[in-house]
DNA sequence: TGGTTGACTAAGT
DNA sequence: CACTTAGCCAACC
């Protein structure tokens, strides 16, 4: 691996990859699981800067289940569709079933 | 070195 | 029940 920036960022990125297909997660999880819970703004700060890796960003939303960072993917629907695509049932930027779909790094990690 | 930013969250009105 | 305020902390300029 290339651990150039070495940071939190890193670190968000290495969950967020870690989270399985058809399953959702949210920052303050990521946060939590590692040791800053009170740093979810970093870790959606991290996923800004996702672009160019290999970073599911689309299965990380806030803790409603609304797909607050859909306005930085590509698309204006991308988002939602790739986790429909998962199995997500979203309405109106919302995961409807996110309390099943909600996967938690520090539980099930 | 210091101030601004932000894909958050919890609590208050 | 919906909007507002405040606290939080790492990266960036």
């Amino acid at each position: 691996m290339k651990p150039e920036t070495l940071g939190f960022f890193e670190k968000v990125y290495d969950v967020a990859r870690s989270i399985p297909y058809g399953r959702v997660t949210s920052y303050g999880a990521i946060a939590k699981y590692l040791g800053a819970t009170k740093s979810a703004r970093i870790v959606g700060y991290a996923m800004n800067n996702s672009s160019g890796k290999d970073v599911p960003a689309h299965r990380v939303v806030n803790r409603k289940g609304l797909l607050t960072g859909k306005h930085h993917f590509e698309g204006t629907n991308l988002m939602q569709q790739l986790l429909e695509n998962e199995g997500a049932k979203i309405m109106d930027n919302q995961i409807q079933n996110f309390e099943a779909l909600f996967w938690d790094p520090s539980k099930e990690l």
